[in-house]
This record gives C-alpha cells, sequence and structure tokens, in this order.
DNA sequence: GTCCAGGGTAAGC
DNA sequence: GCTTACCATGGA
C-alpha cells in the first residue's frame, strides 16, 4: 500500500517547518508524518522529486493529491516575481518547496485561533493536547482532530488544560456555533473572498491576520496575504512599510509564505 | 528571571 | 478611521 509520485517544488521539511499546518512533522531527514484530519499519512523523499506516499492510489487521488495542491506549477509564481524585488527572489528561492495545502476549514480556523500571540511550538502542543483530549483514535498514540460537536462538549476546565489560556472562550464558541449549524464552513466554500472574510471576522477571536491564514490554507484563495509581525517586520525593512500585493494579485499569498519562511530561518 | 510569540478586543480619541 | 491597555502561557 504506496503510491509512487514524482514532482517539483515540493520539500517535506519546508511545508512541515511552514507555520501552515501544525501536525506534520520530520521524523528524520526525508521522512515525513502528515495528519489531516482523521487521516495519517507518511511521506519519504526518495530524491529527484520523487516521494513514496504510504496510502492507496484511490486515497491519493481522492485527497492527499489536491491536499498537497499536487495539479499547481508552483514555478510559474516563482517566475513572475519582479527581476528587482532581491528580497523575494531571495526568500522564493530558499523555500521554493514550499506549497499552499487545502486544509480542512474547521481544523484550521481552531488551529489559528489558538495561533495568535504563541509560538509555533506552542501552538503544536496546544492542537496536540486537543486532539488527545476529544479527538478519535485513528492510531498508537494519534488521534484526529476533533470534530465541533466534540470540542464544543469540552469543559472551560478541559479546554484550560490544552494551554489555551485567555483563548478558551473563542474556541469554544467557535465549535458551538459550527456544531449547532449556525456556522457551515463547508457552504462558505461558495461564497467570494470579501463574503469568506466577513463571515470568518464574524468568529470571536478572529481578525484580520486569522481571517487571511484560514482564507489561504483552508479556501486557498491564495490571493489572501496575513500579516502577522514577521510579514511586518519584512515590510517594514524591505519595502518601505508596505509590500505591493497589488502586483501580485491573485497570488500574493504563495509569496507571503516564501517572505515567512525566509524571514524565520 | 526575561522576552517574545503566525493577534484580538474593547475603550478611547 | 487610528492608538492603547490588556489578555495567559509555553518555549527559548
Amino acid at each position: 500500500m504506496a503510491v509512487d509520485i514524482r514532482t517539483q517544488n515540493f520539500d517535506l521539511k519546508q511545508i512541515a517547518e511552514s507555520g501552515q499546518c501544525f501536525r506534520m512533522k520530520m521524523e528524520g531527514d526525508s521522512l515525513a508524518r502528515v495528519i489531516a484530519g482523521d487521516r495519517l499519512l507518511s511521506i519519504s523523499d526518495k530524491g529527484d522529486g520523487r516521494f513514496e506516499l504510504s496510502c492507496t492510489e484511490e486515497e491519493y487521488h481522492n485527497f492527499w493529491y489536491e491536499y498537497f495542491d499536487l495539479g499547481c506549477d508552483y514555478g510559474d509564481f516563482i517566475d513572475a516575481i519582479d527581476p528587482v524585488d532581491s528580497f523575494l527572489n531571495r526568500a522564493a528561492a530558499s523555500g521554493s518547496g514550499i506549497r499552499i495545502l487545502r486544509q480542512e476549514p474547521f481544523e484550521t480556523l481552531i488551529s489559528f485561533i489558538i495561533s495568535q500571540r504563541k509560538s509555533i511550538p506552542a501552538i503544536r502542543t496546544s492542537v496536540e493536547k486537543l486532539c488527545i483530549s476529544c479527538g478519535r483514535k485513528i492510531a498508537d498514540d494519534t488521534f484526529a482532530f476533533p470534530e465541533p460537536a466534540d470540542l464544543a462538549g469540552l469543559s472551560e476546565d478541559e479546554l484550560k488544560e490544552c494551554a489555551l489560556g485567555y483563548r478558551v472562550p473563542y474556541v469554544r464558541e467557535a465549535a458551538r456555533r459550527i456544531a449547532c449549524g449556525e456556522k457551515d464552513l463547508e457552504a462558505m466554500r461558495e461564497l467570494t473572498d470579501d463574503a469568506l472574510y466577513e463571515e470568518l471576522v464574524s468568529f470571536k477571536g478572529v481578525g484580520r491576520k486569522v481571517a487571511n491564514c484560514v482564507m489561504l490554507f483552508a479556501y486557498h484563495r491564495i490571493g489572501a496575504f496575513p500579516e502577522d509581525v514577521w510579514i511586518k517586520r519584512i515590510e517594514d525593512d524591505h519595502y518601505g512599510g508596505r509590500f505591493p500585493v497589488e502586483r501580485y494579485e491573485g497570488f500574493a499569498g504563495v509569496l507571503q509564505q516564501y517572505m515567512f519562511f525566509s524571514a524565520r530561518n
């Protein structure tokens, strides 16, 4: 039960460290373990753009192909970068193996509500604790991301034990509103970018930055451009305070990932 | 012990 | 529209 694929612009370590997902980690130099929703996958890098995935052909075509956005040629984005922008060209070269994942909206929304004022290792810890406390067991010591109703069913104290701090009511209310059907994250796929943004910021604890992250990493609105402390630092240091998003309309979010990655390395 | 983290809210102007 | 105090806590 394994699938061999061949692709470009796909680097496991870079994606695992990209900060867009919190349940993918490297085990050694060329093996990655990915948990997405209730699915578990191992991928090994065989070199020369070849990878082996621990799933069936069917699972690859029905899920992982899309999850890793393998139908998209990221070389086109990199080629579109302004040739005189040496910083961005350098950033893209250093993170050219990053792809924008198509993650499940609920998991992404909750994870990024948790992310505010937390470091990436701390986010990983909190998300993992949430999964252990109410996610379905999918393998030894491995738990799926919780369903909305299961998360909404946790008490305040149980959530506090996941190191959520002041974010407990944010997570709780978002899970509750989705579990009861007041908000439909799947139906929101049909919305325009602006309408989707408005829906997302209607959740308490979701502001401009988190909404843009969810748009980019779950709804694949690759024009969304999340501005966090790292990106703002880059904009101040290299772009006179503001990155020219309008020059890259429709895919600025991809470049944002290259910038974020290079700033943290 | 200190500092910072993939920020947001509410209040004040 | 733009500032500012405040928020809990892990990780370095």
